[in-house]
DNA sequence: TCTAAAGTGGACTAGCAAGTCCAAAGAGGA
DNA sequence: TCCTCTTTGGACTTGCTAGTCCACTTTAGA
């Protein structure tokens, strides 16, 4: 009941309107946008699609929310070192600033994830997963003494999570990645602050806590942003 | 040019729309509902706002917020005791549990503060002014030696910011005010532990840190987060 | 090879929502 | 009182977009 063929098509369409959405945002994309850019039809769309929009939008955020946790691999699922901490932390800003202005699925979650229950769903899991993730490495760093382990893991996750939800808004909105990285490493100071037990000295500092590198000014996403998502390919991306 | 009926007329359509958009969100909103709902006329509508819609908007988004920061007076202002902080904190919390899935500048900023630069302005100047509100509040308790001065009062002040941005966003899209207060909290706890010079003995600890306390499960709307308020007090700590 | 199901294209419809237009009522100053 | 400018009401236009419909093509497997 889905050919080989009708898969492709279908996962091009979630492509291609993922791509439409991480430029100009839920409300600007048209399902004929989306009918353009992957060079299908609307009796395609629709009939992989059956439930119009509301669907299509549903199996983006559904994918989009994969990718999220994707791209922080293999670093998310290793927090067992101040490192990995790092490395995870860089992935994280890099991809974000790299995307600019483009949050895929903060644009999902607050213009679509308000009211309908599925979307609820979708990013409640994600926030799930990688609160849990981040726990993991929290819990990780404790059990081998390098953070102490009177510190909240859970609580302290959720609030990491927040921290970078907020960062990547703002970033989205100033394009600035700025107070992304602020809240980053204040994220991570503070982790080794509670760090009573035994340290990893040849990294204690390097980033922040003094001097105050400052990121540059303002805007610097102007500069890429435009091949943000375009990367799709897939068998037809000889759009239109 | 604007009698006083005009300008009340005005500013009854800012106040209507505010009150839909933080209902039903931007996208849900059309002009027909904010002339419903304030009992207007379309030439009214277009007469005080002849840029139409964008400029609706763009004055809501405004009016919004101004809002956001009066309505965390008289704490933010006066962030130099930690029951100033705690105040602030507890008047946030309740402020965006009280509003619940609805935040106004959270989905302005997100629907159309990302290409219009008139909206950009607007979030960039709140963004701002809040930030420099907190990080004059470091300050302040850095200088009365409650808080190290080798911590660097901007860049933590902007990771409070993109902190609470996340919470809010968060408490968005899920209903839960978990995350904000963990963020808020343990953004706190990141100050307090900083403090190296003197400290407040008597208010020296009660939240999280040791023991955990754990938030109950789910969505604790209902609950309270327990804490919250604790002995500190303050004159409005009778949540809700 | 035949056939049924899957895939595809695109014209067409319906409805909604932004924005236009104009007529008429009200308000204030000379 | 009159004249002008502001305010108000609402019908009407226009354009867009989700969704429908159906004819046609391709694919797979019996």
């Amino acid at each position: 009941m889905l050919t080989v063929k009708g898969t492709a098509t279908r996962q091009r369409i979630i492509d291609g309107a993922a791509a439409e959405i991480r430029e100009h945002g839920v409300a600007a994309t048209t399902l004929d946008d989306v009918i353009a850019v992957t060079a299908t039809s609307k009796g395609q769309l629709f009939h992989y699609f059956p439930g119009g929009r509301e669907e299509l939008l549903l199996a983006v955020a559904d994918y989009e929310s994969e990718r999220v946790l994707a791209d922080q691999q293999p670093y998310l699922g290793q927090l067992d070192s101040w490192a990995a901490w790092r490395s995870w932390r860089d992935t994280l800003v890099r991809r974000y600033r790299r995307q600019g202005v483009h949050c895929p699925l903060g644009t999902l979650i607050t213009e679509l994830g308000r009211h309908s229950p599925a979307a609820q769903a979708i990013t409640g899991r994600l926030i799930e997963q990688w609160q849990s993730a981040v726990q993991a490495g929290i819990t990780a760093m404790q059990q081998s003494g390098q953070i102490a382990t009177d510190l909240d893991a859970a609580r302290t996750a959720a609030a990491i999570i927040a921290a970078i939800q907020g960062g990547v808004t703002i970033l989205m909105s100033t394009g600035s990645s700025q107070h992304l990285e602020a809240a980053l490493d204040t994220m991570l100071l503070f982790l080794r602050g509670e760090a009573t037990d035994a340290e990893e000295p040849q990294e204690a500092d390097q980033r922040s806590s003094g001097s105050t590198p400052r990121v540059s000014g303002s805007s610097q996403n102007s500069t890429m942003t435009i091949a943000a998502g375009k990367k799709v390919t897939s068998p037809a991306t000889a759009n239109r």
